[in-house]
DNA sequence: CTTATATCAGGTACACTGATATTC
DNA sequence: CGAATATCAGTGAACCTGATATAA
């Protein structure tokens, strides 16, 4: 694969602009995407993607909510929480039942079966959640959520 | 939308594991899709995707890098690669040339276009870049940093 | 009429698995 | 032969814009 140099992959450092000392959000990306790499490769084989594991427990704290609400939620489009919603039904993870009084909102609601495929998950992704916290302070781990909601919220 | 009681959308805080006190997991998911979301909409109208954006800066860092390296650097297949640089290519934003020694490798280098392309991105960029390291101190800096890497390169 | 909801139709980039041809 | 590269074919989830129907 090499013809003379042999090029060390993964840090020349150089550039000057990567490694520790590189953009913010470009680590940021490089963390969330290596996390949310391992996660999908736990929750694979449950035919679980991680943008319907985030839709569950979304609907494990809001039970009821409407698709809309959900979207807003989300920060996505409704079209987008649309099919999300679809293929969970599909698969019987949830149910949606008209609203009392407005005759057009869906509810959703996890369905038993939701409710323990969602257990599962948590129980596959508790391992991963556990080694992120690993070697953090006290004050740095709350410095750093405070940073991650900052950013999620707007900044 | 409501019908009597109107449902506080952001944080009921209820639940026990969300807002601030939530999965660090969730949190970096949360913050890294904001963020994400952002940068597609400043580099919308220049019809370049993060992910391309991603590839884009990762040649100017390791120019004339292979395909199948490219994907080992992005933890992709090379399947996955290849479509974002056919995407590209066929944008005129990269070159590909076959390497001197070894036939069937192609080295892939960014073109004039592709460099004043990734540098108008840069500083699309900036601007939300510097927002996130707004707060923070020196010492809190360092220390997510060190986490960020962590978590990107394994953990 | 205006607003919000849901949904249908269409399109694209991304990411995967599997199979194939080529080169060393 | 084996190992690595590139690439073709097919699939699917996830996102978008635009248009439509219904309900408050």
């Amino acid at each position: 694969m090499d013809d003379a140099a042999p090029k060390p992959l993964i840090p020349p450092a150089g550039e000057g602009k990567r490694g520790e000392n590189g953009y913010l959000g470009y680590l940021l990306r490089q963390a969330a995407g290596a996390y949310r790499h391992r996660v999908e490769r736990a929750l694979a084989d449950l035919r679980v993607t991680p943008p319907q594991f985030s839709v569950l427990t979304m609907l494990a704290a809001y039970p009821g909510i409407s698709n809309a609400d959900l979207a807003r939620l989300a920060l996505l489009t409704p079209q987008t929480v649309s099919t999300i919603v679809a293929n969970l039904e599909r698969a019987g993870a949830i149910v949606r039942q008209p609203h009392h009084y407005h005759g057009r909102i869906q509810q959703i609601d996890l369905s038993e079966t939701g409710k323990s495929l969602l257990a599962t998950c948590r129980e596959r992704v508790h391992g991963i959640e556990q080694k992120l916290a690993d070697g953090l302070s006290r004050e740095e781990e709350s410095a750093l959520r405070k940073w991650l909601v900052r950013v999620a919220t707007s900044a």
